[in-house]
DNA sequence: AGCACGCCGACT
DNA sequence: GTCGGCGTGCTC
């Protein structure tokens, strides 16, 4: 009898044999029994022999039903989903799971079928006595009158008020249809016509448009404002013509019914798209659309890149350096660096678009291995946001503002215009500065600041893990002024309430602004000058202009400066160039403050001085120097226990088994050392970090030792995970 | 991860 | 005398 491999959800790194009536193919969704339960698995591989001897193997149980007539996946995503399971170490079962929609993953058919609205009896009655007052509902009994009609469609015509007035009278109800035969969106006509290419955007778009029928990674690095979108707009038109598909992933703030809207606007077609907020069917539903080759355009963000596509064209990742490409629970995978990988397997050419490129791609670009395209000029010569560093030593401070900041907001503020301030809220504890001299306390054998650790009040080196008490006086100038950055939003807010109160204030952070709607309206109102003082965190460097704000006024940069996370000098670079991309238009130029205890630190006096380019190339060798990424892999195990001792234990277990091989091959380890949050949800969080310059040496430990892992007593107890290529190292 | 089996404390 | 605590062990 035939025997299949069956990748269940449960988070074992195996698959499970059972018995088949006939072969089935990779990517078909089974039935199956497991201990006493039934769950639903995927076939990975078949045999009419089992492998194994059939003496000592346990007796394999048959397959209860199989549940899809084609495989779910293509070729390409069923390795995607191979590599997946290996270069992440991962359940395979697990990965088939993250890699799903969640309504193929409890059994759902693919069906043929879309959801649609159709007249009931009451409802055909209504079409033609009219009796009902409502307009719109009129209109809407009218147009389902000539037959059911697809919700996607009734819902683009009709608010969902209207259609939920008429579902609760029973005038209409909720059905299915046959989906469309496959549309021809190939034949589109241009809505609007493209603006004239700038000569930089011309020579990008050419240069694509040239090499458009097989892999080529693209790093289409464009200052904010250089008309990246238009870049991509124009390479997707001759795509399109040829009948293929776009997929664009975007990061997960970015994706906003305007966005959306400007691609239906230039081509006139419907766009998919995938987001985390959609309901599990409205996924399923683009998903198929995709699957079945209906959709010219799909845009998601992460996890949109498992989209099948019929007739693949083009992937393009815009704002590619932005972290929430990054899974950071379950299968860690990086979007962006799946992206590469099904674009060369799709053998379609592959765009990824920063005004501040990640130091990764920047390297495959400064190295040849991707095209490197630049866009330097703002479009309408609108001009550069000037950036300037405020010494705020020894200042007196006005809710985390130095004196000297808050005149120069006062005189903005009063000519009417508004001002931004940001707040870098990211979870970097802060270290201790002395606010007379600016010297941080240092672990002397690292040379590096220690971190402060508020539960237990000391002061702890996250690179070596030494520990000491909080110190009196600074042990540069003797000064006892010394003081850990960083205040929260709230605090600020509420200070410059009392600096400033006459003046409409705004906060905008994820606490503020919860569900997309708001956010909208919140940025709407802003460019509406309902409110002149603006504070808020990330949200706001993410992809929205504010023409009206002339000054930008950046806190608390020096906990990113001597953060533990080698990667937070980048990321404020890009926080920095991003938000400075933010403010002001042609004739109201704008001015940037970073307010800093080290006006003289080399990361921000480049950054100033030369720009984020030459900052980032310079940063590359530093890194190259150090031997840290992209110059060499990283992986981290991750473990949290109810007791510290558990979690911390088994990580020093974890580094017994990989010394050996890590010895011998030039790697190093990080570690265990407790992370930036220690506590979470009562649970004591510990990180081991396993480096090498040889990704292969790093992975082929982690495969080998891997057993060894699993099978430690402590594994059990202990809730442990492995994060290969981490980009947060809290 | 589930979901069993299994061996020790406070309840009708 | 039982109900139920969560420790550990297995799942083709």
């Amino acid at each position: 009898m035939p025997v299949i491999d069956v990748a269940v959800p449960v988070p074992l790194r195996q698959t499970f044999s059972y018995t088949c009536e006939s072969k089935l193919a990779a990517g078909v969704r089974v039935s199956v029994p497991f201990g006493r339960r039934q769950l639903i698995g995927v076939v990975t591989a078949s045999y009419d022999d089992p492998p194994g001897a059939d003496d000592s193997t346990p007796a394999l149980k048959p397959v209860s039903e199989v549940l899809d007539e084609q495989p779910l996946f293509d070729r390409t995503l069923l390795s995607l989903t191979d590599w997946l399971a290996s270069y992440y170490h991962h359940p395979v079962g697990e990965v088939w799971a993250t890699v799903m929609p969640s309504r193929l993953r409890k059994g759902s058919p693919l069906s043929d079928k879309s959801p649609a609205y159709t007249l009931t009896e009451a409802g055909e009655q209504e079409a033609l006595s009219k009796t009902l007052k409502g307009k719109k509902q009129l209109e809407c009994i009218a147009l389902l009158a000539s037959g059911p009609m697809a919700q996607e469609e009734v819902k683009s015509r009709f608010s969902s008020a209207v259609l939920k007035a008429l579902e609760e009278k029973a005038l209409i109800t909720a059905t299915t249809i046959a989906h469309k035969a496959s549309a021809d969106w190939s034949s589109f006509t241009l809505q609007q016509t493209p603006p004239t290419a700038s000569t930089e955007q011309g020579v990008a778009i050419a240069a694509i448009n040239q090499q458009a029928h097989h892999f080529v990674p693209y790093l289409l690095d464009g200052v904010t404002g250089s008309g990246k979108t238009e870049v991509y707009l124009q390479v997707i038109e001759p795509v399109l013509k040829q009948g293929k598909q776009v997929l664009i992933l975007v990061p997960e703030i970015g994706l906003t019914p305007q966005t959306v809207g400007r691609f239906e606007r230039r081509f006139g077609i419907t766009v998919g798209v995938l987001h985390s907020q959609m309901t599990d069917l409205a996924r399923l539903n683009v998903w198929q659309q995709a699957r079945r080759g209906e959709l010219g355009i799909i845009i998601g963000t992460r996890s949109a890149i498992f989209t099948p596509l019929k007739r693949p064209g083009m992937i393009i990742v815009d704002e590619e350096h932005d972290e929430s490409f990054k899974q950071q629970d379950g299968l860690r995978y990086h979007a962006r660096d799946l992206a590469v990988k099904r674009a060369h397997s799709e053998n379609v050419p592959l765009i990824l678009g920063s005004a501040t490129p990640s130091l990764e791609s920047l390297n495959n670009a400064l190295n040849k291995r991707y095209t490197h395209l630049t866009l330097s000029q703002r479009a309408g010569g609108a001009s550069h946001t000037q950036l300037k560093v405020l010494d705020s030593r020894d200042q007196p401070l006005h809710a985390g503002i130095a004196q000297g900041l808050v005149s120069i907001m006062r005189s903005h503020l009063q000519q009417g215009n508004q001002v931004l301030v940001f707040l870098n809220r990211r979870g970097f504890a802060p270290a201790v500065i002395c606010h007379h001299c600016g010297q941080t306390v240092d672990c002397k054998s690292c040379e590096r600041p220690f971190t402060y650790h508020k539960s237990q009040g000391r002061l702890q080196c996250h690179h070596c893990g030494a520990s000491r008490r909080l110190p009196e006086q600074c042990g540069e100038c003797h000064s006892h002024d010394l003081q850990t950055s960083g205040i929260g939003t709230e605090q600020l807010e509420h200070g410059l309430g009392t600096l400033f109160p006459d003046v409409k204030q705004v906060r905008i952070d994820s606490d503020a602004v919860k569900g997309k709607d708001k956010l909208i309206t919140r940025l709407d109102e802003i460019n509406a000058r309902k409110y002149q003082l603006l504070v808020g965190t990330q949200i706001l460097s993410k992809g929205h202009h504010f023409p009206h704000v002339t000054l930008v006024v950046v806190l608390d940069c020096d906990g990113a400066l001597f953060s533990a996370d080698f990667r937070a000098a980048e990321k404020l670079a890009q926080l920095i160039t991003q938000l400075a991309g933010r403010a002001g238009r042609a004739n109201k130029p704008g001015e940037m403050w970073l307010q800093t205890d080290n006006p003289g630190h080399p990361l921000l006096q480049d950054l100033i001085n030369n720009g984020f380019a030459h900052f980032a190339r310079q940063a590359l060798q530093e890194r190259k120097l150090a031997l840290l990424p992209p110059y060499s892999s990283q992986a981290i195990f991750r473990a949290e226990a109810n007791e510290a001792g558990l979690a911390l234990n088994f990580l020093q277990q974890v580094r017994d088994c990989y010394r050996p091989s890590v010895n011998a091959a030039k790697g190093g380890f990080i570690g265990p050392l407790p992370c930036l949050i220690e506590k979470r949800q009562g649970r004591f969080r510990f990180m081991l970090v396993l480096q090498c310059p040889q990704r292969g040496a790093l992975h082929s430990w982690l495969k080998h030792h891997l057993k060894e892992v699993e099978s430690l007593p402590l594994a059990n107890k202990v809730r442990w995970s492995l994060d290969i290529d981490p980009v947060d190292l809290s």
